[in-house]
DNA sequence: AATGGGACCTGCGCGC
DNA sequence: TGCGCGCAGGTCCCAT
């Protein structure tokens, strides 16, 4: 799925497009990606109402429409969302009172609407860790002097970190020069450093570039990210390092797969 | 506490 | 060409 950087992307053009839009439509394709609440209240809900913030957090979009009622929009791996004309391959089509859709894509219909009174009380929303914009250095060390667990899946792990997924994680591991299968704790304090702003450095980087399109994401405008490109080990098995033009190799680490460069991490 | 497997879904590319 | 398999940006749930 969209990862952090997709979904704060999205959250930006959402910003744009749908503040103080009123919903006068719904159309619903495919009912299974709404969990909550039935769909004829899902609808009934909606309509008529009027956009009034969008929200980001972890990898979830909220859009808020008045106190008591948000939108919560979880796209999981395949979702995303589409500004313009009313899309045939929507699971979802919300029709503005501009004349243009709001169209929810979704190949593998993994992804999940749902309206609610709150989000804060999602039980998802509060096992979250903190944002990684919101961590300090010292905070984040703590973390992974107390975990056991091999580093890769731990910063893809939302409740210690929220927003990192397979891609990013994989990324800044290359960025800090560190062996995915290290464990967390076994990392000395030069290695956390790295990490950390490597960490940063990353996911600002899939922001100021749009995110990343390695599959089918596309950004609200319909367009691809421009972070695919500069990925420099996701996706780039076989191919030569970036930085010593060493082979990238593929593993799997918790049962996703892995790239990085044998040679620089270590 | 940590890890592994399967489940939820659809569709693509690959080897035979 | 056709078919079966593995794999895909996420998360949950169960078992060990």
């Amino acid at each position: 799925m969209p990862e952090l950087p997709e979904v704060e992307t999205i959250k930006r053009q959402l910003e744009k497009k749908m503040l103080d839009k009123k919903i006068v439509n719904i159309q619903i394709n495919n009912k299974t990606v709404i969990k909550e609440p039935d769909t004829e209240s899902f609808k009934n809900g909606i309509v008529g109402e009027t956009v009034t913030e969008v929200i980001r957090r972890a990898k979830l979009l909220i859009i808020k429409f008045k106190e008591d009622k948000f939108l919560i929009i979880h796209l999981r791996i395949s979702g995303w969302l589409l500004y313009g004309k009313k899309e045939e391959k929507s699971r979802v089509s919300f029709e503005l009172s501009d004349g243009n859709f709001l169209n929810y894509m979704d190949q593998r219909m993994l992804g999940e609407l749902k309206l609610r009174r709150d989000y804060k009380d999602l039980k998802f929303i509060k096992s979250l860790g903190p944002e990684p914009f919101d961590i300090s250095l010292e905070e984040f060390a703590k973390i992974l002097k107390a975990k056991k667990t091999k580093i890769k899946p731990l910063l893809m792990d939302q409740t210690v970190i929220a927003g990192m997924g397979n891609i990013y994680a994989q990324e800044a591991l290359f960025a800090a020069q560190i062996d995915p299968t290290n464990t967390a704790n076994n990392l000395n304090q030069t290695q956390v450093a790295n990490l950390y702003k490597a960490m940063l450095l990353v996911l600002n980087e899939g922001i100021k570039y749009k995110g990343s399109s390695v599959d089918i994401y596309r950004n609200l405008e319909g367009d691809k990210g421009g972070m695919e490109k500069r990925l420099k080990v996701y996706g780039r098995e076989n191919k030569p390092c970036v930085v010593c033009k060493e082979p990238i190799k593929k593993t799997l680490i918790g049962g996703r797969g892995t790239c990085f460069c044998p040679n620089c991490q270590k």
